[in-house]
DNA sequence: TGTACATCAGTGAACGCGCGTTCACTGATGTAC
DNA sequence: TGTACATCAGTGAACGCGCGTTCACTGATGTAC
């Protein structure tokens, strides 16, 4: 972000960031469909028609949102992650990249649905939101790298070994692993799960996608009159899912 | 459901069903958000008023579409549990009634987005909509419980059984689930889950949590340019998830 | 440093649209005697 | 079986609302010489 230059460009910066917050808290009181261009420049007092000098569509302004909800996400994700001492501790990691999740999709319920909701109707998301949205997966994906570097990750015996993790189930589980998912795990490529065998790609794809099953059955009230104690519950998954993958000692 | 006496009720019925049959296309084509009582009553070449003397309101549509969807999921899952042969093979059971809920979920999108998907804003679903929405919560419950009744859940020693499919975590494991969600647990009460470990209760709810996670991705396009084998996947990380509970010898 | 011109932010009116819901009504269907 | 009345389905007009987007415009800010 290289600072602007002239006191017009500072404005504009400046309005830009406002309308995204003003539509943000739009977004949280009326959900998706309830963001108007309308209502966020009323609330700003200036006419409707200014907005369209900062953002072309309420289409334009919504891909703003995305990104900046997937950077927002992303970010916490990795602070998370990065803050985690000490830092061998995997299972700790991903546990602590999992709550933070979690907090932020609490704190940000409109905009976790924005993200990983129901896609909305007419909407498409442009390739901007691509590389925003890799951010999450990515830390994941380090953590089960570094589990398979450091030999923690290593195949076991076929019968299991004993008093250790879950085993990641046998040296002939990698058979398990149909052809077309393994071209796919190739098809991922370098760095991303470098040295780690293709049967934990898969449970770690399972937890990574059970971790945001988690999350939105929690937002969507799945668990209401079920489950009432939230955290101990995803803390219990979590670990059970950090078990699954391997990724605790 | 008695059969209607009169012509007047036979016609009303029938007109009810047809509302929501179009209605159920609309939402597929528009979304959500995008169901409209006066483009249902358009299609149907009627008044948008007459609508009003089938349902007294947009939010009571869209509870019986709701209604509908849970008891059409329900009934495909239970019908897959139910066909599976031989039935004391827990763990394809399990993949069966997996497989039904993809396959509704992608034959019918909008409407699971309707009940999975990100709250409709502005609409608290009635109570009505609560008990057809542990149908498919109970299929997964009776094939957890079955196992424990079996024996085959039987809570391995310390070191892990070698051998046998992913131990459930030791006995020391069920120390591992702290008060207040074992509190919980009891709290679901039986029969649900009559003899099933806690430890075991919470990898059931994290599989079911998890098998909603893996369609909402899907759907919401989350393995695009990742997955794309996406049966194949599908099925490698259900039959990981089996194991995880236990459900596979 | 001062002037001439181009760029940009913001306005207000308008277009054309669709929505949920209400209301007084007409005419057909059902029911009680 | 026939009549009198009540119930119900459906109509069409209206209320009041909000939306996204365009357009010709004014006046302020920035830039080049």
């Amino acid at each position: 972000v290289n600072a602007p230059r002239t006191a017009r460009a500072r404005a504009r910066a400046e309005l830009t960031a406002t309308i995204k917050d003003v539509a943000r808290r739009h977004l949280a009181a009326e959900g998706t469909a309830g963001l108007s261009l309308r209502a966020v420049a009323r609330e700003l007092e200036m006419s409707s028609s200014a907005v369209y000098r900062y953002f072309a569509s309420r289409d334009e302004l919504l891909t703003a949102l995305i990104v900046d909800a997937y950077d927002s996400l992303g970010a916490a994700a990795e602070r998370a992650d990065e803050g985690h001492d000490p830092a061998d501790d995997l299972g700790g990691r991903w546990l602590a990249v999992a709550r933070a999740v979690r907090r932020w999709a609490l704190g940000h319920p409109h905009e976790y649905a924005l993200i990983y909701g129901s896609p909305v109707p007419g909407y498409a998301a442009p390739s901007d939101t691509i590389a925003p949205a890799t951010r999450v997966p990515t830390v994941f994906a380090g953590l089960v790298r570094a589990a398979a570097a450091t030999g923690r990750l290593a195949v076991a015996g076929p019968a299991g070994s004993p008093g250790g993790p879950e085993p990641t189930a046998g040296a002939d589980a990698d058979a398990d692993v149909p052809g077309g998912l393994r071209d796919d795990i190739a098809a991922i490529g370098s760095p991303l799960f470098d040295g780690v065998p293709d049967e934990v790609v898969v449970r770690a794809l399972t937890a990574w996608t059970a971790l945001f099953g988690l999350v939105s059955f929690e937002l969507s009230g799945q668990y209401d009159n079920v489950i009432e104690h939230r955290d101990e519950w995803f803390d219990a998954a979590c670990r059970g899912l950090a078990r699954h993958v391997g990724l605790t000692a």
